[in-house]
DNA sequence: TGTACATCAGTGAACGCGCGTTCACTGATGTAC
DNA sequence: TGTACATCAGTGAACGCGCGTTCACTGATGTAC
Protein backbone atom coordinates (compact mmCIF):
# COMPACT_ATOMS: atom_id res chain seq x y z
CA UNK A 1 0.00 0.00 0.00
CA UNK A 2 2.95 2.55 0.95
CA UNK A 3 4.42 1.72 -2.62
CA UNK A 4 1.06 2.29 -4.29
CA UNK A 5 0.61 5.32 -2.58
CA UNK A 6 4.04 6.97 -3.30
CA UNK A 7 3.41 6.18 -7.02
CA UNK A 8 0.85 8.33 -6.96
CA UNK A 9 1.21 12.26 -7.46
CA UNK A 10 -0.15 14.93 -9.84
CA UNK A 11 1.19 13.54 -12.54
CA UNK A 12 0.15 9.71 -11.98
CA UNK A 13 -3.45 8.58 -11.02
CA UNK A 14 -4.37 5.29 -9.48
CA UNK A 15 -5.86 4.29 -12.95
CA UNK A 16 -2.20 4.32 -14.63
CA UNK A 17 -0.54 1.84 -11.95
CA UNK A 18 0.13 -1.36 -12.79
CA UNK A 19 0.64 -4.22 -10.72
CA UNK A 20 4.48 -4.61 -11.95
CA UNK A 21 5.36 -1.30 -11.23
CA UNK A 22 4.16 -1.47 -7.58
CA UNK A 23 5.46 -4.72 -6.95
CA UNK A 24 8.71 -3.08 -8.08
CA UNK A 25 8.15 -0.09 -5.98
CA UNK A 26 8.19 -2.49 -3.34
CA UNK A 27 10.81 -4.64 -3.88
CA UNK A 28 8.96 -7.88 -4.68
CA UNK A 29 8.30 -10.16 -7.69
CA UNK A 30 4.84 -9.05 -9.45
CA UNK A 31 3.72 -12.62 -8.59
CA UNK A 32 4.06 -12.35 -4.65
CA UNK A 33 1.14 -9.22 -5.30
CA UNK A 34 -1.33 -12.00 -5.07
CA UNK A 35 -0.02 -12.88 -1.71
CA UNK A 36 -1.69 -10.00 -0.33
CA UNK A 37 -4.49 -8.49 -3.15
CA UNK A 38 -6.72 -10.19 -5.73
CA UNK A 39 -6.08 -7.22 -7.95
CA UNK A 40 -5.17 -3.67 -8.13
CA UNK A 41 -8.68 -2.57 -7.70
CA UNK A 42 -9.09 -3.93 -3.72
CA UNK A 43 -5.42 -2.23 -3.32
CA UNK A 44 -7.01 0.68 -3.98
CA UNK A 45 -10.22 0.26 -2.18
CA UNK A 46 -8.05 -0.68 0.78
CA UNK A 47 -6.36 3.06 0.34
CA UNK A 48 -9.77 4.53 0.12
CA UNK A 49 -10.40 2.85 3.30
CA UNK A 50 -6.84 4.73 4.78
CA UNK A 51 -8.39 8.03 3.24
CA UNK A 52 -11.95 7.81 5.24
CA UNK A 53 -9.93 7.39 8.78
CA UNK A 54 -7.53 10.13 7.73
CA UNK A 55 -10.60 12.12 7.04
CA UNK A 56 -12.48 11.16 10.27
CA UNK A 57 -9.58 12.06 11.97
CA UNK A 58 -9.08 14.97 10.69
CA UNK A 59 -12.65 16.10 11.59
CA UNK A 60 -12.16 14.80 15.49
CA UNK A 61 -8.87 17.23 15.42
CA UNK A 62 -10.67 19.81 13.98
CA UNK A 63 -13.44 19.94 16.84
CA UNK A 64 -10.80 19.65 19.36
CA UNK A 65 -9.03 23.12 17.80
CA UNK A 66 -12.74 24.80 18.07
CA UNK A 67 -13.65 23.82 21.27
CA UNK A 68 -10.29 25.43 22.14
CA UNK A 69 -9.55 28.16 20.06
CA UNK A 70 -12.93 28.86 19.07
CA UNK A 71 -13.86 30.76 15.00
CA UNK A 72 -15.17 27.18 13.71
CA UNK A 73 -14.80 28.00 10.18
CA UNK A 74 -10.84 29.80 10.08
CA UNK A 75 -9.81 26.54 12.35
CA UNK A 76 -11.41 24.13 10.45
CA UNK A 77 -9.86 25.21 7.23
CA UNK A 78 -6.67 25.55 8.43
CA UNK A 79 -6.95 22.31 10.38
CA UNK A 80 -7.71 20.99 6.61
CA UNK A 81 -4.80 22.38 5.06
CA UNK A 82 -2.62 21.09 7.29
CA UNK A 83 -3.94 17.43 6.50
CA UNK A 84 -3.53 17.96 2.81
CA UNK A 85 -0.04 18.49 3.40
CA UNK A 86 0.59 15.62 5.58
CA UNK A 87 -1.33 13.43 2.88
CA UNK A 88 -1.79 14.95 -0.42
CA UNK A 89 -1.31 11.33 -2.27
CA UNK A 90 -4.44 10.01 0.09
CA UNK A 91 -6.55 13.09 -0.69
CA UNK A 92 -5.17 12.82 -4.27
CA UNK A 93 -6.57 9.36 -4.77
CA UNK A 94 -9.98 10.61 -2.92
CA UNK A 95 -10.64 13.21 -4.79
CA UNK A 96 -9.39 11.60 -8.30
CA UNK A 97 -12.11 8.70 -7.91
CA UNK A 98 -14.26 10.86 -6.50
CA UNK A 99 -15.17 11.32 -10.37
CA UNK A 100 -13.21 8.63 -11.47
CA UNK A 101 -13.30 5.60 -14.51
CA UNK A 102 -14.57 2.96 -11.85
CA UNK A 103 -18.02 2.89 -10.44
CA UNK A 104 -17.17 0.91 -7.09
CA UNK A 105 -14.40 3.13 -6.32
CA UNK A 106 -16.89 6.31 -6.66
CA UNK A 107 -19.01 4.54 -4.22
CA UNK A 108 -16.51 4.28 -2.31
CA UNK A 109 -15.53 8.00 -1.99
CA UNK A 110 -19.11 9.11 -2.14
CA UNK A 111 -19.73 7.03 0.90
CA UNK A 112 -16.53 8.56 3.31
CA UNK A 113 -17.54 12.15 1.63
CA UNK A 114 -21.32 11.45 2.86
CA UNK A 115 -20.20 10.67 6.59
CA UNK A 116 -18.26 13.38 6.50
CA UNK A 117 -21.21 15.51 5.25
CA UNK A 118 -23.26 14.00 7.78
CA UNK A 119 -21.25 14.54 10.64
CA UNK A 120 -20.80 18.34 10.10
CA UNK A 121 -23.91 18.80 9.54
CA UNK A 122 -24.68 17.56 13.00
CA UNK A 123 -21.46 19.71 14.48
CA UNK A 124 -23.92 23.01 12.62
CA UNK A 125 -26.46 22.18 14.18
CA UNK A 126 -25.35 22.10 17.64
CA UNK A 127 -23.66 25.85 16.35
CA UNK A 128 -26.53 26.86 15.48
CA UNK A 129 -28.20 26.24 18.24
CA UNK A 130 -25.72 27.16 20.98
CA UNK A 131 -25.00 30.39 19.43
CA UNK A 132 -29.04 31.01 18.64
CA UNK A 133 -28.62 31.30 15.56
CA UNK A 134 -30.65 29.07 13.46
CA UNK A 135 -29.79 27.64 9.62
CA UNK A 136 -32.32 26.72 6.90
CA UNK A 137 -30.80 23.21 5.54
CA UNK A 138 -27.79 22.05 7.50
CA UNK A 139 -27.25 19.45 5.58
CA UNK A 140 -27.48 21.53 2.29
CA UNK A 141 -25.19 23.84 4.08
CA UNK A 142 -22.99 21.04 5.24
CA UNK A 143 -22.84 19.50 1.57
CA UNK A 144 -22.17 22.82 0.59
CA UNK A 145 -19.05 23.69 2.13
CA UNK A 146 -17.77 19.95 1.91
CA UNK A 147 -18.18 20.29 -2.15
CA UNK A 148 -16.16 23.83 -1.94
CA UNK A 149 -13.91 22.41 0.97
CA UNK A 150 -12.95 19.23 -1.28
CA UNK A 151 -12.49 21.10 -4.29
CA UNK A 152 -9.85 24.07 -3.15
CA UNK A 153 -7.95 21.05 -1.63
CA UNK A 154 -7.90 19.91 -5.24
CA UNK A 155 -6.51 23.50 -6.15
CA UNK A 156 -4.49 23.49 -2.97
CA UNK A 157 -2.29 20.58 -4.13
CA UNK A 158 -1.05 22.06 -7.19
CA UNK A 159 -0.55 25.07 -5.78
CA UNK A 160 2.75 26.91 -4.19
CA UNK A 161 2.39 27.78 0.19
CA UNK A 162 2.17 31.66 -1.37
CA UNK A 163 -1.16 30.11 -3.52
CA UNK A 164 -2.20 27.91 -0.66
CA UNK A 165 -2.29 31.27 1.60
CA UNK A 166 -4.95 32.88 -1.13
CA UNK A 167 -6.66 29.93 -1.26
CA UNK A 168 -7.05 29.34 1.97
CA UNK A 169 -8.14 33.34 2.55
CA UNK A 170 -11.13 32.98 -0.17
CA UNK A 171 -12.42 29.81 1.36
CA UNK A 172 -13.18 31.06 4.16
CA UNK A 173 -14.92 33.64 2.70
CA UNK A 174 -16.98 30.96 0.69
CA UNK A 175 -17.94 28.68 3.94
CA UNK A 176 -19.19 32.47 5.67
CA UNK A 177 -20.87 32.77 2.71
CA UNK A 178 -23.00 30.55 2.71
CA UNK A 179 -23.51 30.21 6.62
CA UNK A 180 -24.64 33.51 6.01
CA UNK A 181 -26.88 33.02 3.76
CA UNK A 182 -28.46 30.09 5.58
CA UNK A 183 -28.87 31.88 8.27
CA UNK A 184 -30.76 35.15 6.31
CA UNK A 185 -32.94 32.23 4.48
CA UNK A 186 -33.78 31.10 8.19
CA UNK A 187 -34.63 34.47 9.53
CA UNK A 188 -36.76 35.08 6.35
CA UNK A 189 -38.53 31.90 6.90
CA UNK A 190 -39.35 32.54 10.64
CA UNK A 191 -40.62 35.93 9.75
CA UNK A 192 -43.34 34.34 7.56
CA UNK A 193 -44.76 32.48 10.14
CA UNK B 1 -13.34 13.31 -32.47
CA UNK B 2 -16.91 11.27 -32.60
CA UNK B 3 -15.28 8.27 -31.98
CA UNK B 4 -13.38 9.09 -29.47
CA UNK B 5 -16.54 11.00 -27.38
CA UNK B 6 -18.70 7.98 -28.69
CA UNK B 7 -16.36 5.56 -26.33
CA UNK B 8 -16.09 7.90 -23.28
CA UNK B 9 -18.69 6.71 -20.20
CA UNK B 10 -19.34 6.30 -16.55
CA UNK B 11 -17.00 3.42 -17.07
CA UNK B 12 -14.61 4.62 -19.88
CA UNK B 13 -12.32 7.63 -19.05
CA UNK B 14 -10.12 9.11 -21.60
CA UNK B 15 -6.98 8.09 -19.92
CA UNK B 16 -7.83 4.51 -20.98
CA UNK B 17 -8.67 4.92 -24.53
CA UNK B 18 -5.96 3.44 -26.79
CA UNK B 19 -5.43 4.87 -30.33
CA UNK B 20 -6.33 1.84 -31.60
CA UNK B 21 -9.54 1.34 -30.07
CA UNK B 22 -10.49 5.38 -31.25
CA UNK B 23 -8.99 3.85 -34.79
CA UNK B 24 -11.30 1.19 -34.46
CA UNK B 25 -14.11 2.82 -33.59
CA UNK B 26 -13.77 5.76 -36.26
CA UNK B 27 -13.48 2.97 -38.60
CA UNK B 28 -10.04 3.14 -40.05
CA UNK B 29 -6.35 1.42 -39.54
CA UNK B 30 -4.75 2.84 -36.63
CA UNK B 31 -1.93 4.24 -38.93
CA UNK B 32 -4.19 6.54 -40.36
CA UNK B 33 -5.07 8.41 -36.79
CA UNK B 34 -1.48 10.15 -37.48
CA UNK B 35 -3.10 11.54 -40.32
CA UNK B 36 -5.60 14.05 -38.00
CA UNK B 37 -3.40 13.82 -34.69
CA UNK B 38 0.06 13.84 -33.51
CA UNK B 39 -0.70 11.40 -30.20
CA UNK B 40 -4.02 11.09 -28.14
CA UNK B 41 -3.93 14.26 -26.06
CA UNK B 42 -3.82 16.14 -29.00
CA UNK B 43 -7.13 14.44 -29.58
CA UNK B 44 -8.39 14.87 -25.81
CA UNK B 45 -7.10 18.82 -25.97
CA UNK B 46 -9.21 19.19 -29.27
CA UNK B 47 -12.26 17.75 -27.06
CA UNK B 48 -11.64 20.03 -24.36
CA UNK B 49 -11.98 23.01 -27.04
CA UNK B 50 -14.88 21.31 -28.17
CA UNK B 51 -16.52 21.48 -24.45
CA UNK B 52 -15.38 25.19 -23.91
CA UNK B 53 -17.30 25.92 -27.17
CA UNK B 54 -20.37 24.01 -25.74
CA UNK B 55 -20.26 25.81 -22.45
CA UNK B 56 -19.84 29.63 -24.20
CA UNK B 57 -23.21 28.04 -26.32
CA UNK B 58 -24.71 27.43 -23.04
CA UNK B 59 -24.58 30.50 -21.30
CA UNK B 60 -25.35 32.87 -24.00
CA UNK B 61 -28.78 30.74 -24.46
CA UNK B 62 -29.35 30.68 -20.76
CA UNK B 63 -29.03 34.58 -20.66
CA UNK B 64 -31.60 34.78 -23.19
CA UNK B 65 -33.73 32.52 -21.28
CA UNK B 66 -33.16 34.67 -18.19
CA UNK B 67 -34.01 37.66 -20.22
CA UNK B 68 -37.05 36.32 -21.43
CA UNK B 69 -38.44 34.34 -18.12
CA UNK B 70 -37.08 36.19 -15.34
CA UNK B 71 -35.89 33.61 -12.18
CA UNK B 72 -32.29 33.45 -12.82
CA UNK B 73 -31.07 30.91 -11.01
CA UNK B 74 -33.91 28.35 -11.57
CA UNK B 75 -33.68 29.25 -15.40
CA UNK B 76 -29.87 28.29 -15.02
CA UNK B 77 -29.72 25.72 -13.56
CA UNK B 78 -32.29 24.27 -16.53
CA UNK B 79 -30.44 25.25 -19.05
CA UNK B 80 -27.38 23.67 -17.39
CA UNK B 81 -28.92 20.48 -17.07
CA UNK B 82 -30.63 20.62 -20.43
CA UNK B 83 -26.68 20.78 -21.81
CA UNK B 84 -26.11 18.22 -19.62
CA UNK B 85 -27.94 15.65 -20.96
CA UNK B 86 -27.14 16.38 -24.30
CA UNK B 87 -23.60 16.71 -23.90
CA UNK B 88 -22.88 13.68 -21.45
CA UNK B 89 -19.78 12.39 -22.49
CA UNK B 90 -18.34 16.05 -23.17
CA UNK B 91 -19.27 17.22 -19.88
CA UNK B 92 -17.96 13.84 -18.08
CA UNK B 93 -14.13 14.43 -19.88
CA UNK B 94 -14.35 18.24 -18.63
CA UNK B 95 -15.20 17.24 -15.23
CA UNK B 96 -12.80 14.01 -15.22
CA UNK B 97 -9.52 16.08 -16.37
CA UNK B 98 -10.08 18.96 -14.54
CA UNK B 99 -8.67 16.72 -11.50
CA UNK B 100 -7.29 14.11 -13.67
CA UNK B 101 -3.78 13.20 -14.75
CA UNK B 102 -2.33 15.51 -17.33
CA UNK B 103 -1.42 18.93 -16.00
CA UNK B 104 -1.86 20.07 -19.80
CA UNK B 105 -5.21 18.83 -19.41
CA UNK B 106 -5.44 20.43 -16.45
CA UNK B 107 -4.60 23.99 -17.40
CA UNK B 108 -6.66 23.31 -20.62
CA UNK B 109 -9.90 22.60 -18.52
CA UNK B 110 -9.17 25.27 -15.65
CA UNK B 111 -8.79 27.87 -18.26
CA UNK B 112 -12.56 27.09 -19.34
CA UNK B 113 -14.21 26.76 -16.50
CA UNK B 114 -11.72 30.40 -15.53
CA UNK B 115 -13.82 32.12 -18.53
CA UNK B 116 -17.51 30.64 -17.13
CA UNK B 117 -16.66 32.22 -13.77
CA UNK B 118 -15.77 35.60 -14.92
CA UNK B 119 -18.93 36.05 -17.43
CA UNK B 120 -21.07 34.69 -14.40
CA UNK B 121 -19.43 37.15 -12.50
CA UNK B 122 -20.09 39.99 -14.76
CA UNK B 123 -23.45 39.26 -14.54
CA UNK B 124 -23.55 39.13 -11.15
CA UNK B 125 -22.10 42.21 -10.96
CA UNK B 126 -25.13 43.38 -13.53
CA UNK B 127 -27.57 41.99 -11.47
CA UNK B 128 -26.75 43.22 -8.54
CA UNK B 129 -26.65 46.64 -9.87
CA UNK B 130 -30.21 46.44 -11.57
CA UNK B 131 -31.82 45.35 -8.71
CA UNK B 132 -30.12 47.61 -6.35
CA UNK B 133 -28.74 44.58 -4.40
CA UNK B 134 -24.97 44.76 -3.80
CA UNK B 135 -22.56 41.42 -3.59
CA UNK B 136 -20.07 41.74 -1.33
CA UNK B 137 -17.63 40.14 -3.86
CA UNK B 138 -19.29 38.55 -6.88
CA UNK B 139 -16.55 36.84 -8.25
CA UNK B 140 -15.75 34.56 -5.27
CA UNK B 141 -19.53 34.07 -5.44
CA UNK B 142 -19.59 32.84 -9.32
CA UNK B 143 -16.38 30.35 -8.31
CA UNK B 144 -18.54 29.27 -5.68
CA UNK B 145 -21.33 28.70 -8.02
CA UNK B 146 -19.64 27.45 -10.75
CA UNK B 147 -17.84 24.55 -8.61
CA UNK B 148 -20.95 23.62 -6.48
CA UNK B 149 -22.87 23.61 -10.02
CA UNK B 150 -20.22 21.44 -11.82
CA UNK B 151 -19.91 18.96 -8.69
CA UNK B 152 -24.17 18.34 -8.75
CA UNK B 153 -23.55 17.88 -12.67
CA UNK B 154 -20.93 15.38 -11.91
CA UNK B 155 -23.77 13.39 -9.71
CA UNK B 156 -26.68 14.40 -11.65
CA UNK B 157 -24.71 12.52 -14.61
CA UNK B 158 -24.46 9.16 -12.86
CA UNK B 159 -28.69 9.83 -11.66
CA UNK B 160 -31.47 8.48 -12.68
CA UNK B 161 -34.44 11.52 -13.88
CA UNK B 162 -35.75 11.33 -10.86
CA UNK B 163 -32.74 11.44 -8.66
CA UNK B 164 -31.95 14.25 -11.06
CA UNK B 165 -34.78 16.36 -10.62
CA UNK B 166 -34.11 16.35 -6.40
CA UNK B 167 -30.31 17.43 -7.87
CA UNK B 168 -32.34 20.59 -9.27
CA UNK B 169 -34.17 21.64 -6.34
CA UNK B 170 -31.06 21.04 -4.31
CA UNK B 171 -29.32 22.55 -6.10
CA UNK B 172 -31.23 25.79 -6.89
CA UNK B 173 -31.17 26.20 -2.92
CA UNK B 174 -27.47 25.76 -2.25
CA UNK B 175 -27.05 28.97 -5.04
CA UNK B 176 -30.10 31.05 -3.23
CA UNK B 177 -27.42 30.45 0.10
CA UNK B 178 -24.74 31.71 -1.31
CA UNK B 179 -26.55 34.52 -3.38
CA UNK B 180 -28.43 35.94 -0.10
CA UNK B 181 -25.55 35.50 1.94
CA UNK B 182 -23.53 37.43 -0.37
CA UNK B 183 -26.34 40.33 -0.42
CA UNK B 184 -25.92 39.65 3.72
CA UNK B 185 -22.54 40.74 4.05
CA UNK B 186 -22.55 43.26 1.83
CA UNK B 187 -24.83 44.77 3.87
CA UNK B 188 -23.19 44.40 6.74
CA UNK B 189 -20.34 45.97 5.27
CA UNK B 190 -21.79 48.73 4.06
CA UNK B 191 -23.42 49.00 7.73
CA UNK B 192 -19.90 49.93 8.83
CA UNK B 193 -18.85 52.59 6.67
C1' DT C 1 -8.45 21.33 -72.26
C1' DG C 2 -4.47 18.51 -71.12
C1' DT C 3 -0.57 17.35 -68.58
C1' DA C 4 2.44 17.13 -64.69
C1' DC C 5 3.01 17.30 -60.06
C1' DA C 6 1.77 17.89 -55.03
C1' DT C 7 -1.05 16.90 -51.35
C1' DC C 8 -3.56 14.09 -48.52
C1' DA C 9 -6.16 10.32 -46.11
C1' DG C 10 -5.73 5.99 -46.25
C1' DT C 11 -3.32 1.01 -46.01
C1' DG C 12 -0.98 -3.74 -43.99
C1' DA C 13 3.06 -5.73 -42.20
C1' DA C 14 6.15 -5.63 -38.72
C1' DC C 15 8.75 -4.19 -34.47
C1' DG C 16 9.68 -4.39 -29.59
C1' DC C 17 7.50 -3.68 -25.05
C1' DG C 18 5.18 -3.97 -20.67
C1' DC C 19 1.34 -5.99 -19.13
C1' DG C 20 -1.69 -9.47 -16.03
C1' DT C 21 -1.82 -13.97 -14.90
C1' DT C 22 -0.66 -19.22 -14.38
C1' DC C 23 2.26 -22.49 -12.64
C1' DA C 24 5.09 -25.42 -9.72
C1' DC C 25 8.21 -24.57 -6.38
C1' DT C 26 10.90 -22.77 -1.84
C1' DG C 27 11.85 -21.92 2.77
C1' DA C 28 10.62 -19.67 6.98
C1' DT C 29 7.31 -19.37 10.74
C1' DG C 30 3.34 -21.03 13.49
C1' DT C 31 0.57 -24.77 15.53
C1' DA C 32 -1.04 -29.50 17.38
C1' DC C 33 -0.12 -33.27 19.89
C1' DT D 1 10.96 -31.04 24.20
C1' DG D 2 10.40 -33.14 19.62
C1' DT D 3 8.06 -34.13 15.59
C1' DA D 4 4.82 -33.56 11.93
C1' DC D 5 2.17 -30.71 9.35
C1' DA D 6 -0.05 -26.30 7.76
C1' DT D 7 0.30 -21.77 6.53
C1' DC D 8 2.21 -18.10 4.33
C1' DA D 9 5.06 -14.67 1.68
C1' DG D 10 8.00 -15.20 -1.46
C1' DT D 11 10.23 -16.84 -6.27
C1' DG D 12 11.40 -17.20 -11.80
C1' DA D 13 9.90 -18.90 -16.12
C1' DA D 14 6.56 -18.64 -19.31
C1' DC D 15 2.15 -17.46 -21.81
C1' DG D 16 -0.54 -14.68 -24.90
C1' DC D 17 -2.15 -9.94 -25.71
C1' DG D 18 -2.92 -5.22 -27.04
C1' DC D 19 -0.27 -1.46 -27.39
C1' DG D 20 2.20 2.80 -29.96
C1' DT D 21 4.94 3.57 -33.66
C1' DT D 22 7.82 2.98 -38.17
C1' DC D 23 7.83 2.03 -42.79
C1' DA D 24 7.05 2.02 -47.73
C1' DC D 25 3.23 2.15 -50.41
C1' DT D 26 -1.62 3.47 -52.83
C1' DG D 27 -4.97 6.04 -55.09
C1' DA D 28 -7.99 9.93 -55.13
C1' DT D 29 -8.36 14.95 -55.27
C1' DG D 30 -6.51 19.61 -55.96
C1' DT D 31 -3.45 22.94 -58.32
C1' DA D 32 -0.18 25.26 -61.81
C1' DC D 33 0.82 26.25 -66.21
Amino acid sequence: MDAALSQLSADRGFGSLSLREVAREAGIAPTSFYRHFADLDELGLALVDEGGVALRQLMRQARKRIARDGSAIATSVDTFMEYLGDNANLFRLMLRERTGVSKTFRTAVKAEIDHVVAELADDLELFAEQQDKPLSDARLVAESMVTLVFNQGAEALDATPREREELKVKLKTELRMILVGSQTLAQWQQGLE
